[in-house]
DNA sequence: ATCTAAATGAAATTTTTTTTCTATTTTAAT
DNA sequence: ATTAAAATAGAAAAAAAATTTCATTTAGAT
């Protein structure tokens, strides 16, 4: 094999590479590359044997086709189409540290902290997309569209959750109660809750003792219960009618409400329909 | 293995049976049990080395793990993962940029709303990373550092943003206060407000008069400001000797949060190292 | 404290996937 | 039409991954 091939190591170049290349390929080799740009998910993730058959070409003719591209095996010309669906979070304690360790400058840490924030939020963001099924939204609306009244609660790193919900759903026509704890008036607010009533809750490990109460509150009235939480494992998210899972990572305790907002933010929309 | 067991056919399902059985598992289980909830997407395109690496236990307990909840092999279980990710999918972008170029985005499911605020959430955000140079963010939180007391404010809309602030910086140790407007209290609060400290302003056309109000005074007493805000060419988003501006579209009049919360996550964990 | 049952991790086995090799076919030039 | 070079498909070999087995440890009960 020639070794004074360039060998692409981003998806983008490799493309430009094959466009370039294209007209000397040889019939199988550019069904390959057809196949390749009309279907990079599947190449990003399924197997040779997969993609051959889906490709209609047989497993040896994949080997072939990234040789010719300069990559050693399919596997490492694969990784640049995997690599492409995924949001990785670098790991920037490690890049922090690296970064002190050779006595780089606190500066560029802020940078790094910003991206990786950046980048968690929105790998969050897309593993909500994905790993929400619609009929849970279209429950959860149904659910709170038939309230009389909405509770909405949420303590501590929770409540910014709470506070925006209860301001989009006050811009519709819902009956909402933000049950804040201003004035001790937490316990009084929510002996009101009734049968017809829905609480929604956001509520984050470890558990609030206030949050507790407000979901043992709405069980014992039989009202149902919607709840944003970071583990449907947890004992709590478990009695919720409706659980919204997110998974944001806490960085360095600092947790994220990206995705919690986006959830929020979807139901207030919906609910407006 | 007992064969009385329901074997989960589609991710929720799985996720249901989990928390419902999650107190009975042993330790290991459990750690994989988070794992997998916590990263779904590994879960879903890694291999069980990978897998165990990452969630820290043998290759052998994955497997178990997956027997104990009937499925034939730990591929099995992994399939409902990958399925998740590539039927639903991530066509996405696709979607919506097709819905877009053929004229008038109509929003017709609470799915189709879901993906749309999504992806303009995750727009933004990217917007974002690329939009702001890091010298701003370096010199917000050399600003903030140097406060003696940060004076947080934020109404309406805004609210969640800088009760967000507030709490985490409450978690420093920083000297903070949330200027809410508990009590009427609000204008004795920033009456307090002196040249060393710092205000932190967040908010969005129209701007309230309360946020004209508390720069103002800030300004007065000569205080810093550090805004965030939507429009930079405001009146008052130029009073601020720091402004960030985001831009998200609303969606039918409800403001994303998402950018904004980012910028006051990355301020706040810049401001612990 | 002793025993039993459950849980665990390492290693062996099996299965799957990938790569390499080789015989055959196709293509193009003479 | 003949021949050489390139292309191709299938099979065998190699590598990687997944699953099972089993000895050891741990936890709980008596």
């Amino acid at each position: 094999m020639p070794n004074d091939i360039e060998v692409a190591t981003t998806l983008d170049k490799f493309k430009d590479i094959l466009a370039e290349r294209y007209d000397t390929l040889s019939n199988r080799l550019k069904q390959v590359a057809d196949f390749i740009s009309e279907e990079p998910m599947v190449v990003a993730f399924e197997t040779m044997s997969v993609i051959s058959v889906k490709a209609g070409v047989p497993i040896s003719t994949l080997s072939r086709f990234a040789n010719t591209f300069g990559f050693d095996g399919f596997s490492k010309m694969q990784v640049l189409f995997s690599d492409q669906y995924f949001h990785k979070p670098r790991d920037y304690k490690e890049r922090i540290k690296r970064a002190k360790s050779e006595g780089i400058s606190q500066i560029e840490s802020i940078q790094d902290i910003f991206e990786n924030l950046g980048e968690s939020n929105i790998k969050a963001m897309e593993d909500l997309l994905v790993g929400i099924p619609s009929s849970k939204l279209e429950d959860a609306i149904a659910l709170l569209s038939s309230a009389n009244t909405i509770y909405v609660q949420g303590v501590r790193r929770a409540y910014p959750v709470a506070s925006y919900l209860w301001y989009m759903l006050l811009k519709g026509d819902s009956s909402t109660v933000l049950v804040d704890g201003a004035g001790g008036m937490r316990s009084p607010m929510l002996k009101q809750i009734k049968k017809e009533d829905v609480l929604f809750i956001t509520t984050f490990k470890p558990h609030a003792q206030e949050s507790i109460a407000a979901i043992e509150r709405a069980r014992e009235v039989g009202a149902k219960i919607v709840a944003i939480t970071d583990s449907q494992m947890s004992e709590h998210g478990r009695q919720a009618d409706i659980c919204f899972e997110i998974i944001e990572n806490d960085v360095m305790e600092f947790r994220s409400l990206t995705s919690a907002m986006f959830i929020a933010q979807t139901l207030a929309v919906g609910l407006m329909l």
